[in-house]
RNA sequence: GUCCCGUUCGUCUAGUCAGGUUUAGGACGCAUGGAUUUCAUCCAUGAAACAGAGGUUCGAAUCCUUUACGGGACGCCA
């Protein structure tokens, strides 16, 4: 099993989908499952639409992605160059065995591929026209995950653009024969090109690569029907990383879309996902995106991340929203994270969840004030509370617990009376973290300042 | 319109190829309850699916046929 070889081609033509990056995940997969040899291939065919900022953003999400190849941009080796645009003598000389085959005819500047049967014109509903049709020989795909597919290609197309481009489905082919590429990973949506590609490998005599196509990933129900495109949210893998996703959750949701390990586990390490893909586990129908699950995910990370690397990847979000600075104390700041670690699923909604930490311009929460103030006895509880706090020498969690239970005893009460009070009066809201933790950190002075505040703005 | 592919809880899926061990399992989400103390966390419990119809069989989510629905392709785009 160890000469596998497969390729992901990629045209660099617009933002990263996470399809692609899927269609390119389960083919690094493959291969290192398998021992076999990774290809990325860029097939830049179409100068119009090329730009050279999306394969910059196509390399940049591989990487984080943790996806690297063997062979490809970069790699010297007798299977290169792997940009399309660099490869057009090897296309001039397999076209010219088409050539010499006589499977090729010219029109309108345009070079064809000529199929074999019989021919006839017939009205075409679809195009709207009387078009030519061939009566070929029924094409068989033996497909590793749908079965054995039979289809019937009926009109000839394109080898050679008239501006002397090579066609996507030539090129494709020839660098799946001239790179001795194994299995052919792709998406659904090239199901019914195949018949093609099939037609130009009999021509050019060489047996077809094996075929596995994907399942589609389908929108999220609320984003109505269809394959998911780039407009839908969650679509795009940059839109991760700019979100602070941690690319290992990314990886293993997506890998989860449309293949499963077929037993319960979830969360999988990279080299679980090596060690356990299969062309087995892959799915037939369309997978459809679901955000929730992705967060679910993402927080299974986010919990499972040591604390230096956690306050590393929260101080990113941190700083975009000018939080924290060069100037905030190290420790000061773990500890703010190490409460909130098990709290949230993405540290996008870490701001929101803590920016009381970090400035004294934090956010009111309507909501939370309307249910605090609800019972009328708020202000109150605070100036019940404040001397209690103002006589603490020792500011712990354990002092802190006691002075509450001391007052709720003497008061006949239970503490939780004061605590959502307390919380939202030094947090502005009535979640977060635990709660005499987030006390003990937010340190003696301004506890007492945020309720003296609270006291006087709502007296 | 033509051709191809698909269809298990709302969603991702296990079970389907080798029909009986299934009161169809897990996860996300949802609901309810609990966690000396908040909570977007944790725990427990619950509601929730074999698309429909025929057939084959002692027996079908699993095999066959068919209908419906969903998806894809039909470019001198890839």
């Amino acid at each position: 099993m160890t000469n596998v070889r497969v390729r992901f081609a990629p045209s660099p033509t617009g933002s990263t989908h996470i399809g692609t990056a899927r269609t390119a995940l389960f083919n690094w997969l493959y291969a290192r499952h398998t021992g076999g040899v990774f290809v990325l291939r860029i097939e830049d065919t179409d100068k119009e639409r090329n730009t050279q900022k999306a394969l910059d953003e196509l390399i940049q999400g591989l990487k984080w992605l943790g996806i690297d190849w063997d062979e490809g941009p970069g790699t010297e080796d007798e299977y290169g160059p792997y940009f399309q645009s660099q490869r057009n003598d090897i296309y001039a000389s397999y076209l010219k065995k088409l050539e010499d085959a006589g499977r090729t005819y010219e029109k309108e500047g345009a070079i064809y591929f000529k199929l074999e049967g019989e021919r006839y014109t017939e009205f075409d509903q679809y195009v709207g026209a009387e078009i030519e049709k061939v009566k070929t020989q029924p094409v068989v795909i033996d497909d590793l995950i749908r079965g054995k597919v039979t289809r019937r290609e009926e009109r000839d197309f394109v080898l050679q653009r008239s501006n002397g481009d090579p066609s996507f489905h030539f090129v494709n082919v020839v660098d799946d024969i001239a790179m001795k590429i194994t299995h052919v990973i792709r998406g659904e949506d090239h199901l019914s090109n195949t018949s093609k590609h099939v037609e130009l490998f009999n021509a050019f005599g060489f047996e077809p690569p094996k075929f596995a196509h994907l399942p589609m990933i389908l929108k999220s129900p609320k984003d109505g029907k269809g394959k998911m495109s780039k407009r839908d949210k969650g679509a795009l893998i940059a839109e991760y990383r700019e979100r602070d996703f941690l690319p290992e959750a990314v990886r293993n949701f997506i890998a989860l879309l449309g293949w499963s390990p077929k037993d319960d586990q979830e969360v999988l390490s990279i080299a679980e996902l090596v060690e356990r893909f299969s062309l087995d586990g892959v799915q037939k129908g369309g997978a459809r995106f679901d955000e929730k699950k992705m967060a679910h995910i993402n927080f299974e990370y986010m919990k499972a991340m040591p604390i230096e690397a956690y306050t590393r990847s929260a101080s990113s979000a941190l700083r975009k929203t000018k939080l924290i600075n060069d100037d905030t104390n190290q420790d000061y700041l773990a500890s703010c994270l190490k409460i909130c670690q098990a709290k949230i699923d993405s540290f996008e909604n870490l701001p929101g969840f803590a920016s009381y930490f970090f400035s004294e311009d934090y956010p009111i929460n309507e909501k939370a004030e309307s249910k605090v103030f609800k019972k009328g006895d708020a202000i109150t509880r605070i100036q019940e509370i404040t001397p209690v706090l103002e006589s603490l020498e020792d500011w712990s969690e354990a002092t802190l617990e006691t002075a509450f239970n001391q007052l709720a005893e003497k008061l006949a009460a239970k503490p939780f009376a004061w605590f959502p009070v307390v919380r939202f009066a030094v947090s502005g809201t009535n979640s977060g973290p635990d709660f005499l933790p987030m006390l003990k950190i937010l340190g003696k002075k301004r506890v007492l300042a945020r309720l003296k505040n609270t006291e006087e703005k709502y007296a």
